[in-house]
RNA sequence: GCCGGAGUAGCUCAGUCGGUUAGAGCAGCGGAAUCAUAAUCCGCGUGUCGCAGGUUCGAGUCCUGCCUCCGGCACCA
């Protein structure tokens, strides 16, 4: 069974900020998770860099946009890397391969009959690279968006006949409910298509910074379409010596909400025009706001990954990101949450319980795991869980399924307060009238239980935080990094004790 | 203007087909414990469930109207 997903290719006119890394990240997650789950996973992020957009910046610098891309790319390949995105190829839209797959489709989409030439007047936002239509147009004919004025273009240029498919979409939308998520997403994805489509521009004849529309390259494809068949053509050459895309395709996308109506709308019509399967499904998520606004580099508000990760780590971004906003919604993120969730929950819930564990088996038992009976009090709140934690990642529910995981950490100790390991080891006054026997067998019990139990939740969070749950792992003994039921596994491994998971920032600071 | 969503504890939000005293986390207050990164655990809520009507034996949950906020689309400038 194969897995591929992917995130939107980012756009070289900036900086990355902690937006793609969002992105990224999720993305990130679901590929580590259908590892765990045994499948074949392909994960592809990269960087778009074609348009008026980029060529602008880059005259703006006095360098080529090929020079603009090539200074930018890299800054998003670290991205990807620093925020421990496990990608399984960064592709650029200027690479060799992409460019020639693409023309390739659009030929197609022309040979089928999808394409005519026509003309588009109207007024022209530089920035947004894009016609405005009238009802778009602020006041002294300048753009809603970033306020500039607005030039009127007339251009003759290629089109796509977007407004063909508006029934295909429409059954489409029917058969396949979940192909637009969440439902709301959807919705309105749907009542854009349903109130008319209107056929699309499929080139751009003033730009020269682009591909090349075969037939007539005088003309560049729109930045749009050379962008969203990124999905497809990188599986053509990301690997030299094989064809991925009859293994992987078809994707599932991740983007933000911004982009809805690229991905939900032309994207797959565009795909039913040059007859290539449809995408598995999209997951369209919502906004980190900084104050209540935005991320946006005009605004100021941008949170540089680099500097959340040089404090938290990269393990705690993931982990933030998910914990603080409910993916799929916007949602308030803060530098004081960020220290907030990461002191009450990584450092004292989490981090915590992986300590008391590790040193109660190490300072009880010799550092080996007893071999016990999974204990009855604490099975039933393992039970079913990762069965539906697939369920719900299967559903891209990051944030839910992150706290069916979550529950186990509490659960855990919970456990151990009511367990009382400490007293179980005790045999002081009152216990050896009893039977001490009973009581070692009971703190075998205890032990094996905890040590199993942090297990199961160490490997669900696993694709969340890969570095820590896999230093965790490591310590209890676990080489596998399979999802697994409570009780699957024996006693009998040699446990180590490690530094803190997560460091508390007081201590920190206060070196 | 049209469509959709939301309005529940100080904050963030759950509340499944209408059914027992409306829940969780955080924050706050009090306590227990000592295996552990002074971490953890337990206890503590007089909430007009946006407003007003209605249906029902019974409504946070359904219906109608209204208010506020958000999103999408359209329109005007």
């Amino acid at each position: 069974m194969s897995y591929y997903v992917t995130t939107p290719i980012y756009y070289v006119n900036g900086e990355p900020h902690l937006g793609h890394a969002y992105s990224t990240i999720a993305a990130d997650i679901l590929a580590r998770h259908h590892r765990q789950r045994g499948e074949d996973v392909f994960f592809l992020t990269g960087t778009d860099e074609h348009g008026e957009p980029v060529a602008q910046q880059a005259e703006r610098e006095g360098v080529t946009p090929r020079e603009l891309g090539d200074r930018l790319a890299p800054r998003f390949k670290r991205m990807a890397a620093k925020v421990e995105a496990s990608n399984d190829f960064f592709i650029r839209t200027t690479d060799e391969g992409h460019v020639k797959r693409v023309q390739e489709v659009v030929q197609r989409v022309h040979d089928n009959g999808h394409v005519y030439e026509g003309t588009y007047e109207g007024l022209y936002c530089p920035r947004c690279a894009d016609f405005k239509t009238e009802s778009e147009v602020a006041e002294g004919n300048t753009c809603p968006i970033h306020g500039i004025e607005l030039t009127k273009e007339k251009q003759d240029n290629w089109f796509f006949k977007l407004s063909a498919f508006q029934e295909d979409l429409e059954r489409l939308y029917e058969e396949r409910p979940d192909f637009v998520t969440p439902d709301f997403r959807r919705n309105e994805a749907l009542s854009f298509i349903k109130q008319g489509l209107r056929d699309v521009s499929l080139s751009r004849p003033t730009l020269k910074w682009g591909v090349p529309v075969p037939w007539d390259t005088e003309q560049v494809i729109y930045v749009w379409f050379d962008a969203l068949l990124n999905y497809y053509t990188a599986l053509g050459y990301a690997r030299e010596d094989e064809d991925l895309t009859g293994r992987y395709w078809p994707a599932f996308h991740i983007l933000a909400k911004d982009i809805l109506k690229f991905h939900a709308v032309y994207w797959p019509a565009f795909l039913m025009a040059a007859e290539l399967e449809l995408p598995r499904g999209m997951f369209i998520h919502g906004f980190l706001l900084m104050e209540g606004q935005k991320m946006s580099k005009s605004l100021g508000n941008v949170l540089d990954p680099d500097e959340v990760i040089e404090k938290f780590g990269a393990d705690a971004l993931r982990y933030y990101c998910f914990r603080e906003v409910s993916f799929g919604q916007d949602g308030q993120i803060s530098p004081a949450g960020f220290e907030a969730r990461y002191d009450s929950e990584l450092a004292n819930e989490f981090g915590n319980l992986a300590n008391r564990t590790l040193s109660m088996v190490s300072r009880y038992r010799a550092s080996v795991v007893p071999e016990a009976e999974p204990d009855p009090a604490l099975a039933p709140d393992f039970e079913g869980v990762p069965d539906r934690f697939n369920e719900l990642l299967d559903g891209a529910e990051l944030s839910q399924a992150l706290e069916d995981a979550w529950k186990l950490v509490r659960r855990l100790n919970r456990y151990v307060e009511e367990s009382r390991p400490w007293d179980l080891a005790k045999a002081g006054p009152g216990r050896e009238a009893e039977e001490p026997a009973l009581d070692v067998a009971r703190l075998d019990q205890v032990l094996y239980s905890l040590a199993e139990g942090l297990r199961v939740a160490a490997l669900l969070l696993h694709s969340y935080m890969p570095d820590t749950t896999g230093r965790l792992l490591g310590a209890l003994g676990e080489p596998d990094r399979g999802l697994a039921a409570f009780g699957s596994r024996g006693g009998g491994q040699a446990v180590e004790k490690i530094p803190p998971l997560f460091p508390k920032l007081e201590a920190e600071s206060g070196d």
